[in-house]
DNA sequence: TATGAATGAGTCTTCATTCAT
DNA sequence: AATGAATGAAGACTCATTCAT
C-alpha cells in the first residue's frame, strides 16, 4: 500500500526512467515488466496503463529521451559562424559532459543494442538525432573554411574526424568499462581539440 | 537419415556461423535454439551436441571469432617502427577493409548489445583484442614521436583521435544504417589519413 | 462532468441492455465490464453501483429479460378452450414474431451458451419460462382433443412437435446464419400451420 | 512420467477428446489449456506441439467431429428413394440416437455456444453439416411427394417441420436438462413419426 | 551421432474488482 | 452517484533443455 497514490501525472516519466534503467542492465529482452513497475513503484498492471505494451514502452521511451541535442547542435552551429574555433570547443566539451553522464548514453547505447531487432529505431534515433548534429557540426567546419580559419578540408571527412574520437572514448569507457586515460574529463577534451586544430588549421601565410 | 554422413568435425564451425547470424539479426535472447539448428542443418537437440547451453555457444562464438586481429595489429606495429606514416595507413587500411566485412564487425556488434548482461564477456573483448589493437596503435605511434617524423603528440591522445573515426564511421554505416559518404571504400582512409597525419606532422624544420 | 444528471433510476436497465448486446455478440467471458459501462454510458466502476459483480448482472439479464411469456402463453391457452385451432395459429404467430426481434431471442440464445458453465441459470429458464409455454402449449392441445377437433394424439408429442419447427427456424436464420426458406415471415406459419393442423386433425366422420 | 510416452500418433486424438470435453463442461474461454492437457495426459507445452492455438484446437475440433452426418444422411437420402416413408423412420431414428450421445451432441452445442464469437465456425458448420443433412431431407421428402406416397407438400416445410422437433427435444433434455416426457428414447421417434405421417400422408384416393 | 517428443519455468498481457476522492 | 487509478490473480504461449530411442 503505497502511501501516495494517484499522482498520474509524474507516473510516465517515472516509468520510462524505471525502463531505461532495466533495459539498459538487462537487455530490453531479458528485462521483466515486472521489475520495471517495481522499480517505478506500482504493480505490474498499473505500467499497462501507461503503455500499451513492453515494445511500445521500449520506443516510447527512446522517443521522450531523444534529447534536444539537435536544437542544441544547430544553436552552437548557428552562434559559431562568428567563430569556428571556439564553437568547435564548445561542442566537443558538450559532447563529452552528456556522453559522461550514464543517464544520457543509456539511450544510444540502447538503440545500438537493438538496431538489429529493430532496425526502425536506428533508423528514427539517425535521422532525429544523429544526422542532426552530424549536419551541424559540418555546417560549422565548412564555415571555418569559408572564413579560412580551416584548411580547404572536406567538412565530411573533418566531421567524422572530429566526433569520431569522444564516440569511440564513450564506447570505450561506458560499455567496454575500459579505464579513461584521462584524469581529468577535461584533459581529454582540450587534448583532442588541441589535435585536431592543428590538423585542421589553416596553413600560416608565409 | 541424412545419406552422406555429415562430417562432424565441420559441425561446431556450421553452428557458430548459424549462432553469429542468429544472434546479429535477432539479438541473443530473442534468437531461438531451434532456428539456429535449422539453419546449421541439425535439429535441436542437436546443437547440444556440441554446446552446454545457449550461453556456452554464444562463448564460444566470441572466443572464437575473435579474430587474430591481435597478432596482426601487433605484426604491423612492428614492421613500422622503420615508417610509422606508412604502418599507420596500412593499419587503417586493414581496420576499414575488415569494418566493411559484416561478417567481422557482427562480433563486436555483439559484444557492444550484451554488454549490459554480460559485462565479462564485455571485458574479455576488450582485454584480448581491443586493448592489444589500442596499444600497438600508441607503440606505432609513440615510434613516430620517437623518431621525429611526428610531433611530441601524446599516444594515447592520438591513438584515440586516429581510430576513432573509422569506429563511428563502421557504427554509422553497418548499425544505424546510415549511407556513407564516400563513393569508394578507400576514399574514406585517403581523407581521413590525410587529415589526421596533418595534425600529427612534425613542424618542418625551419 | 455531465450537464444534466443522469436520471439513475433509467441506470440499470441502461446497463442491462448494454449487458446483453456485449454478452450476445462476445459471449459472457470474452465481454468485457468496461466495454459494457462505456455502452451505457457510465464508467466501469460505476457499473459496481448497481450490479455486485459480473455474474450478478448476468443473472439480473436473464431475469430481467424473462419475457412475460408465461403470462401471455397461460392467457392464450385459456382463451384458446373455445377455439383451439385458432388459438393454436395464434400461438405460432407470436412465437415467431418475438423469435424475429433479435433483442428477444438474445436472451434463450445466452441461455442455451451458457448451460454448460451455469447450470442453475438453464434451469431456471427453463422452469420459468420454457416449461411454462409448453405446459400451456399441452394443455391448448388436450382441449383440441377433448373437444375432438383433433384426433387422439398425446399432447407431449403433438407440443413438440409443434413448437420444435419454430424453434428449428430460429436457429438456423439467427444462430448459423442460414437464409430463411421464406420471404415473408407469415408464410413459414401459414404453411407450418398447415401442415401440422393436418397431422392433427381427427377423422372427418364418416 | 508417463508410464508410455511417444505416441505421437494417438496423441491428436486424445487432445481433441479431452478439449471437446473441457470446452463443452466450461465454455471456450474459461476452459484452461492447462485442463484440456492434464486430461490428455501430457503437459501444458505439449498440446502447442499438436496445435497452433487455442484458436486452432478449437477448429481443428469442429472439423474433426463433424462426423460423417453428412454422408449418412446423404446415403440415407438415396436409399430412400425406393421406399420414403421407410427412410424417414430409420432417418429420425439415426437422429435420435445420435443426439442421445453426449459426445455427439456437444460439438453442435459448442457450435451454438460460440456463433456470436465466432460466426465463421457457424457458417462453416451450416454449410458442410446443416445444410447437407437438410437438402438430404427434402430430396427425401420430395421423393415421397412425387412417388405419390405423401401429400403435395413444400418440402422446405415438411423438412423443418420433421426436424424440428428432434432438434427440440434435444435441446430440452441436454442442453435445459429437461426431463424426458418418454420412457424409451424409441417412443419419441415413433410418436413423432406417427403425427408427422399422418400430416405429410397423401389423401386415400377415394 | 542424432532427433522427435516432451516439459518446467517463466513472461507478457488482460481484466474483474476495489477504493480514495 | 461517480470515476480515475491501481492491482491481484490468472491464463495463453514460449523456449531452453532433457531423454528415450
Amino acid at each position: 500500500m503505497p502511501r501516495w497514490r494517484r499522482r498520474s501525472d509524474a507516473r510516465p516519466e517515472e516509468i520510462l526512467d524505471a525502463a531505461l534503467a532495466e533495459f539498459t542492465e538487462k537487455g530490453f529482452e531479458t528485462a521483466r515488466m515486472e521489475d520495471i513497475a517495481k522499480r517505478a513503484g506500482l504493480s505490474k498492471a498499473g505500467v499497462y496503463l501507461y503503455f500499451e505494451s513492453k515494445e511500445a514502452l521500449l520506443k516510447a521511451l527512446i522517443e521522450a529521451k531523444m534529447t534536444p541535442i539537435a536544437e542544441q547542435a544547430s544553436a552552437l552551429a548557428a552562434a559559431g559562424a562568428a567563430n569556428p574555433k571556439a564553437a568547435l570547443s564548445a561542442f566537443a566539451r558538450v559532447v563529452v559532459s552528456r556522453a559522461a553522464d550514464p543517464k544520457i548514453i543509456a539511450v544510444p547505447r540502447l538503440v545500438l543494442s537493438l538496431s538489429g531487432q529493430f532496425p526502425e529505431i536506428a533508423d528514427h534515433y539517425r535521422r532525429h538525432v544523429v544526422e542532426i548534429a552530424r549536419a551541424a557540426l559540418e555546417a560549422l567546419i565548412a564555415a571555418g573554411v569559408a572564413r579560412g580559419d580551416f584548411r580547404a578540408v572536406d567538412p565530411k571527412v573533418a566531421a567524422r574526424a572530429f566526433i569520431g574520437p569522444f564516440f569511440f572514448e564513450a564506447m570505450w569507457t561506458h560499455i567496454l568499462r575500459g579505464e579513461t586515460a584521462f584524469n581529468h574529463p577535461d584533459a581529454l577534451v582540450e587534448a583532442q581539440i588541441d589535435l585536431l586544430l592543428k590538423g585542421l588549421e589553416a596553413e600560416p601565410r608565409a
